[in-house]
DNA sequence: CATATCTCAGAGAGACTGAAATAG
DNA sequence: CCTATTTCAGTCACTCTGAGATAT
């Protein structure tokens, strides 16, 4: 095998949207490992820290916050719910709703994913110095604040 | 529906893990949509680059190239081959490989695929100012970059 | 014998769709 | 009547694994 190989063509190492398709790549698998690490799963730290962050709400609304899709979110309810870090019933103000409350062991569990997120998010950013981490993420916030605007019609 | 309910928690805004996975995924379908409009797949761009960057090479450095999986890079110059892209003829010097080579006619889809790509990179890119794009471009490249290396044991 | 390449068949995870039941 | 929520079953696209055939 050639160990040149290994780099990729201009016309990918130059492309942002093969840039940052690799890298959403990595930042998802490292992510992932980290959480599955303590059992868990990287949704279920944005679950947790939407209900904490945003008190007790419906489904829909969990998704609609995380960008995630209404039956990943029943099921990863139903998770949660089992492990006791969440309590979920029916909305008495509208009876089509489960209203999703956060447990003292959801809360816990959320500090401990906290822990993990970090490490991961060394894992991902090694490269870069502090000033850079900061660069980099204030551009892609607006690139993502920008297309989940633009979302509505077609993707979670 | 509450309005409000689209913004993501400040765990996940603050979150490169998180932000970056996002990017990806933005990344990735606005540059398949684009690519669907021309009645291809954002690999057949990879492909076609690496091949016109890199001469006549094996299907392995291909994969190796683009990060590519072997068996996914097999039906992918089966694509274009059928298309009549490239040219896939057992190697004389080693007769395990497949010297796969661009033809005239994939020269002409990869300047047609180029161009949609361009408008893909716009697409995602659409709230940075030009400055700040290239800025984007380097920290995420030397992320992508530093992955890479360390990927080998694993991924793809 | 160990390693590398190509191919296929299929597993696995992920995001999403459709429809039904329920309720506003 | 139309829309919203929850749930389930299932689809689809994508990545990756395993195994076999072939060759170094």
């Amino acid at each position: 095998m050639d160990p040149s190989d290994d780099t990729p063509p201009a016309a990918l190492r130059s492309s942002p949207s093969w840039l940052v398709g690799q890298a959403g790549m990595y930042a998802q698998r490292l992510l992932n490992e980290r959480m599955a690490s303590g059992a868990a799963h990287r949704h279920h730290l944005s679950t947790l820290a939407a209900l904490d962050e945003y008190g007790p709400v419906s489904q829909a609304s969990l998704g609609r916050h995380c960008h995630l899709d209404r039956s990943d979110v029943a099921a990863l309810v139903g998770d949660l719910e089992e492990a006791g870090c969440l309590a979920r019933e029916p909305d008495p103000a509208d009876r089509r709703r489960n209203v999703v409350t956060i447990t003292p062991d959801g809360a816990a569990r959320l500090a401990q994913l906290r822990l993990l997120a970090s490490a991961a998010r060394d894992d991902l950013l090694e490269p870069l110095a502090a000033a850079e981490r900061t660069q980099l993420i204030a551009l892609v916030e607006r690139v993502v604040e920008h297309h989940a605007d633009r979302r509505g019609q077609g993707w979670a």
